[in-house]
DNA sequence: TTTACTGCAAATAATTTGCAAAACT
DNA sequence: AGTTTTGCAAATTATTTGCAGTAAA
């Protein structure tokens, strides 16, 4: 069974109604690489009808992730990017200057959430953490101004 | 010398004109205990006069931000909050449920910050990163449930 | 048949912008 | 005086909501 059938599977356990918006919106998220924006998957799901309201797909993504199937990312000034759980935990390095993201190995990251788990008793959610600063190129260009 | 007057003063050798509202403004942030968001600074703001607009602040704030001398931290759910530089390195553990916020100590961040350079030339902006996840009460909210 | 789900259009919220008037230096 | 900076109101952007009609189960 596929990626998208086991999602598909999960939302009619729950109760949830299979209509093909949700079908086509989880189709959507579980077929691709990288992490998508509402906007982004709202276009991809027009190619296929144009029947689909943008109101729908914001709706549906709220459901999957307040159901825990979909994981939502802040990539930092509104950029909000969707990606299932299938999708491996990374970070994600945002530039702030030409706002490429690069998806780094996320290991580095167990040492810390063990830490504030002992020392502040707060659950760190590190699986899709987005982290600030500059990348290789726009320090670059910092430099040779 | 106090600390909003050396800011002041940087504005003013960087080639700004002092008006009263820029005054207000980086006075209310550096004499401010906690981060502010821009709504907030705006009341205060307002407190002593009526007369400022907020579109002033907004491009106050990104005046102060783009000169390096405020630095922005987006708390996420759209939440951007301000501080002056003075506020020493930290993290802020943001609970996704209730929205609490923790400063957290920002140590076991350097040696991520070393390999982020290391592995990817990533310069990361560590100072003021926002880590969401679960506070403690809500950790056990949750269980009770 | 029942009621969850959708499309539509209008509402919201936070921030940005154009422009003429005001005010630092 | 000359240019920055501001206030105002309208524009923008991303998301949400009310409601009546549609369609899964």
């Amino acid at each position: 069974m596929t990626h998208c059938h086991t999602l598909i599977e999960d939302l009619r356990q729950k109760g949830y109604r299979l209509t093909p918006q949700r079908e086509m919106i989880v189709n959507i998220i579980a077929h691709s690489e990288s992490h998508m924006s509402a906007d982004h998957i709202y276009h991809q799901v027009q190619e296929r009808t144009e029947a689909v309201n943008i109101a729908t797909v914001y709706r549906t993504l709220d459901m999957l992730v307040s159901e825990g199937l979909v994981c939502r990312t802040d990539l930092g000034g509104g950029k909000i990017v969707y990606a299932t759980r299938e999708h491996g935990p990374h970070m994600h390095l945002v530039c702030k200057s030409c706002h490429s993201v690069i998806d780094a190995n996320h290991a580095p990251l167990t040492l810390l959430g063990q830490e504030l788990s002992k020392k502040y008793k707060f659950q760190a959610d590190l699986q899709h953490i987005s982290i600030f600063g500059l990348c290789q190129k726009c320090q670059e260009r910092k430099v040779n101004r």
